[in-house]
DNA sequence: ACCTGATGACACAAAAATATTACAATTTAA
DNA sequence: TTAAATTGTAATATTTTTGTGTCATCAGGT
């Protein structure tokens, strides 16, 4: 899940984004209104965290714009006010949630992926599957025909985001974009050692390889559905 | 738990109320406005589930009453309506939370329950267990492999909080909220230190380790079920 | 068959994350 | 008030994980 987080208290900001990092998702922080509107445009997230006051742009300013340039990304609103009128304030201007600070970080994680799942209801699958290889996003564990195998955490989000996409080619460079957050070419070989030392983990000592090289474009977990 | 639904398609209404008795919970259903009414009066539920559209009475209506007469079980709307400004209406009628048709059945359930863990927070089972490792939430007593194990406060509660969850993930940021109630990232190695000493206590002297690391994300008790 | 660019494997060094320990500060109970 | 118990801090050690460089290998085009 690719978040956007806009928010001007740093010590806030750092805090939720840690948080959400260790839940396993990926995160774009701003804290400021400006560059933060400019990467909602891109509509590119899962779901906006947006501080309901900004120095600059006010959060209520910020979902308008966005919702008139036909984003429909869902937006989570932090605020310091309480107040019914302020909920609904929120919720007219495009807002989809609302979260009264303090919170708790479970709740606004809770909120979040709730969020998420209206968008986009597949993504409440916990537990994917590619032929005898699971992975379950919940415990972090994955198994290959029941045995357990130990990925380390860059691996096991390689092959989470190779999994989630089954079947399909994922290019370097979305690997890049969603496993190491490069959104540039960092010039090594990071991706074939990564891919290799997880084939080496999934693939070998099986008949079966789910693992495949795409020439020129990607790699792709490919596996004849039952 | 005890839910009162409220809901004019019989269909829908069947269907939730065969989930909700799946999920272990007590349903008083009915198809018609008044009948729930009069049922919501008697202030006996956790939650109202509450279609906003009915044929005699509305459903804003039906709050509205309860309210007045003082009547605080939290209420989950539901319904067709999408628009803001339905949802606005329900939230100003004093509803909790709101829920578009169509909707997933665990998206229900986990709002009916979180609402409900709002309204009152008391936990439901007291004896945790992990493999040979018990804690008894009542004594505060916890064993492993029937003898005593002597913990200090603090390394209870991080011990009950990871038992609550066994073989899921618990972040590092949870553990700071649900452990320390910090919301923010306190720069230390609290965690770290607590962990091992629980650890020493726990694992330390057995064959099966339970409390294990999950590096980049947070610990994890896991157990495998037998 | 040979060449070339792309991919794979491996060992090692560097960096990051976690674990441990001793001690200081604080709280609690006698 | 004092001593003991408990908790948090900081310094240090350890372990794990990651990335780089190098060289080997492969696939496809000529």
């Amino acid at each position: 899940m690719k978040i956007l987080l806009i928010e001007d208290d740093l010590s806030t900001l750092n805090f939720i984004k840690k948080g959400l990092k260790e839940s396993g998702h990926i995160v774009d922080a701003f804290s400021n209104g400006n560059d933060g509107l400019d990467a909602a445009y891109l509509g590119e997230h899962d779901v906006i965290i947006l501080d309901r006051m900004l120095p600059e742009i006010d959060g209520l300013t910020i979902v308008t714009k966005i919702r008139n340039n036909k984003i429909s990304t869902p937006v989570l609103f932090l605020s310091a006010l309480g107040e019914v009128n302020d909920r609904v304030k929120g919720l007219k201007a495009g807002g989809d949630d609302y979260l009264t600070k303090p919170f708790s970080f479970s709740e606004l994680i809770a909120r979040v992926e709730a969020l998420n799942r209206r968008q986009n209801p597949k993504s409440e699958i916990d537990i994917l599957k590619a032929d005898d290889l699971l992975l379950n996003k919940k415990t972090r564990k994955v198994t290959r025909n029941s045995v357990l195998i130990n990925l380390q955490p860059q691996e096991y989000k390689l092959l989470e985001v190779l999994m989630e996409n089954s079947n399909e080619v994922i290019t370097r460079t979305m690997l890049l974009e969603k496993v190491w957050d490069l959104h540039f070419d960092p010039q090594t070989n990071i991706i074939d050692v990564h891919i290799s030392r997880l084939r080496k983990k999934i693939d070998k000592d099986h008949d079966v390889q789910l693992l495949h090289t795409i020439r020129g474009a990607g790699y792709s977990i490919q596996y004849n559905i039952d």
